[in-house]
DNA sequence: ACCTGAACACCGTTCAAGT
DNA sequence: ACCTGAACACCGTTCAAGT
């Protein structure tokens, strides 16, 4: 039955999800739910505990811990970007924070090898999370937004922007949102950790 | 009509404003809002509109670059925890995004004069927004979800935790999400205006 | 131009009643 | 123990009809 949930949930949505629908595709009467798992609010709930198991495998790859970092970044992002609308009712359960706990004992790892300790390291590790998965819901907000280009372009070409034109014109177009990941993941990492190359070209 | 739909938002939450509540609120027909405004759709983008452009507004001070827009971020971050139901409804509607465009400008003459041009400058430009923005909505569903503090405090005190006691310690209690903010704030903008100081303590 | 009432197709949920 | 049917209190929305 949950299964079930799962399969309407991954393909139409979190509004898609009804008791009576769910009931009708189990050829069951609506009220026999209730018997079982209570609540519809005990259903999401149940179904976000399966998600948050399922998504919450990270690979690690690399040699230094900044690199090793950025993997996790990437994985867990990758994670997380594959089923949309799983993590729309994560997030809307306000069970977005329980993603990190998976995550944040490999992300405590590297930063320990990496030379943090006590409070400079684990505030590392939920700045390194909070980055991450942060980032990931803003990316999926903006996939499934109304792409409001006249008004970025309008801001960005009037005559009084008083900045750089090479910069403003690039304010006026979409942002490649993989380079922007590994752009501002690759900061952050090697700020925390002290890699001072700016060899990332 | 729309401020008082305002209001119900403000106080009641997304899922508090009903056509037919905001209709009885106005002493009218539920049909009537339909003939002004349109679809529900049509009011909450609406909504959305006049809370964007209260919320957009940031404040500058501070003498260098960094300094600057490490309280751009702390004001973005204030006008958006001020009202949680206003900005839950953004970013259900999927505009989240466009919340960002009053302070990219802001943003970018920062960068700018702190030396940063073209394509690394736009980087900076988005992956500063998108951090900040990112942050504070995770602050918000924490602030709004279950304490699941015995699930944490379980993984952390088990035997086999391989990693310093004292940061294993400081992952098992909450966070102080000021300090958080700041700190990672801190990094961030560090690390994209070139800042090499590592005297925040 | 502005508003109402009735009606429709949906929700989640409760509860007595059936097997 | 498990399920059904009827019923209730809600939704958003349409549309003909009123002034």
């Amino acid at each position: 039955m949950l299964d079930v949930a799962y399969e309407i949930l991954d393909a139409e949505g979190v509004d898609g999800l009804t008791v009576r629908g769910l009931a009708a595709k189990l050829g069951v009467a609506a009220t026999a739910i209730y018997w079982h798992v209570g609540d519809k609010q005990a259903l999401l709930d149940a179904l976000v505990d399966r998600i948050i198991a399922d998504v919450g495998e990270v690979e690690v790859h690399g040699t230094d811990p900044a690199e090793r970092l950025v993997t996790i970044g990437r994985s867990l992002r990758n994670n997380l970007l594959a089923q949309p609308h799983l993590i729309a009712l994560v997030h809307r359960q306000g069970r977005t924070p329980v993603m990190f706990l998976a995550a944040q004992r490999v992300v405590a790892e590297e930063l320990e090898s990496a030379g943090l300790r006590g409070a400079e390291a684990a505030l590392g590790v939920h700045a390194f999370l909070r980055h991450v998965i942060g980032s990931v819901i803003l990316e999926r907000t903006e996939e499934r937004a109304p792409e409001q280009r006249e008004t970025v372009e309008e801001l960005w070409s009037r005559e009084d922007v008083p900045i750089d034109p090479e910069l403003a014109a690039r304010l006026a177009q979409p942002v490649d949102r993989d380079e922007l990941f590994d752009f501002s993941l690759r900061t952050l990492v090697d700020a925390l950790t002290g890699t001072n190359d700016s060899a990332h070209e």
